[in-house]
DNA sequence: CTTGACATTGACGTCGGTGTCAACGTTTAC
DNA sequence: GTAAACGTTGACACCGACGTCAATGTCAAG
């Protein structure tokens, strides 16, 4: 299938395959009149590249969730360099949790000071 | 005293100052030379500046803090406009907090998903 | 006078994931 | 045949808070 089907199927713009297939996340054969072919693996691989982005992965994080499926593997997540991704996703989420409850905690406390009749819930 | 010296004592680079003029938070008199010229205030003002955006506020929010000292009040914060800012900014923050814990709810069950026997505390 | 520290404005680079447009070639439908 | 729809690459725009460099002007010390 050429672009813009794999486009509408995925439901992701042409020029988000563009930039994937340009930092080497996705790979197209090319016809003899140069478009891209997609094939049906290529869904899934967009679709799996998607679903991390969603949960706030960058583009570089779903690296290996694709080469594992390249390698055959039913599930993006099941290879070692993926599962040390997701652990490091968990730390840095944990750790952007924990600035933002200190900033949280940061602004009530100013809030309370500068004005000592409002209140904060939580 | 001159950009130089408002950059030291504050901490600050002169790239941040000028910024910050640039966008109407700061204002200097010139010189003959066309030099900035600041006053004790401003060194007060750069302070409150920094002091927000180190909690996460934008340039922008600090707009009304600036103002308030401006005005003469003692406090950047003891002004209604702040204090808006201030609810806002608890309610921005906490939102984050509730898409990032999502996030992680997200990625820890997609990693138990994928690696079952990796354990995830929290 | 010269050197060096400091001042000025202006402009480009950073980071990430696109949107959008240009200028052009290809395919498809009528 | 022709127009519409689709493909190609390349490049600029965005957001925010600066860093950094360029080209040039000013001032204090030797």
């Amino acid at each position: 299938m050429r672009i813009g089907e794999l486009a509408e199927r995925t439901g992701v713009s042409t020029r988000s395959l563009r930039y994937y297939e340009q930092h080497g996340l996705l790979r197209a054969r090319r016809g003899s009149n140069g478009y891209r072919d997609y094939s049906e693996d290529d869904v899934r691989l967009v679709s799996e590249i998607r679903a991390l982005l969603s949960i706030g992965f960058t583009l570089e994080d779903t690296r290996p969730f694709i080469d594992c499926l390249r390698r055959g593997h039913s599930s993006g997540g099941s290879c070692a360099e993926s599962v040390e991704v997701y652990e490091r996703k968990l730390n840095e989420i944990d750790e952007e949790i924990r600035v933002l409850l200190a900033r949280r905690a940061e602004v009530a406390a100013q809030l309370a000071q500068s004005c000592p009749g409002c209140f904060v819930r939580g």
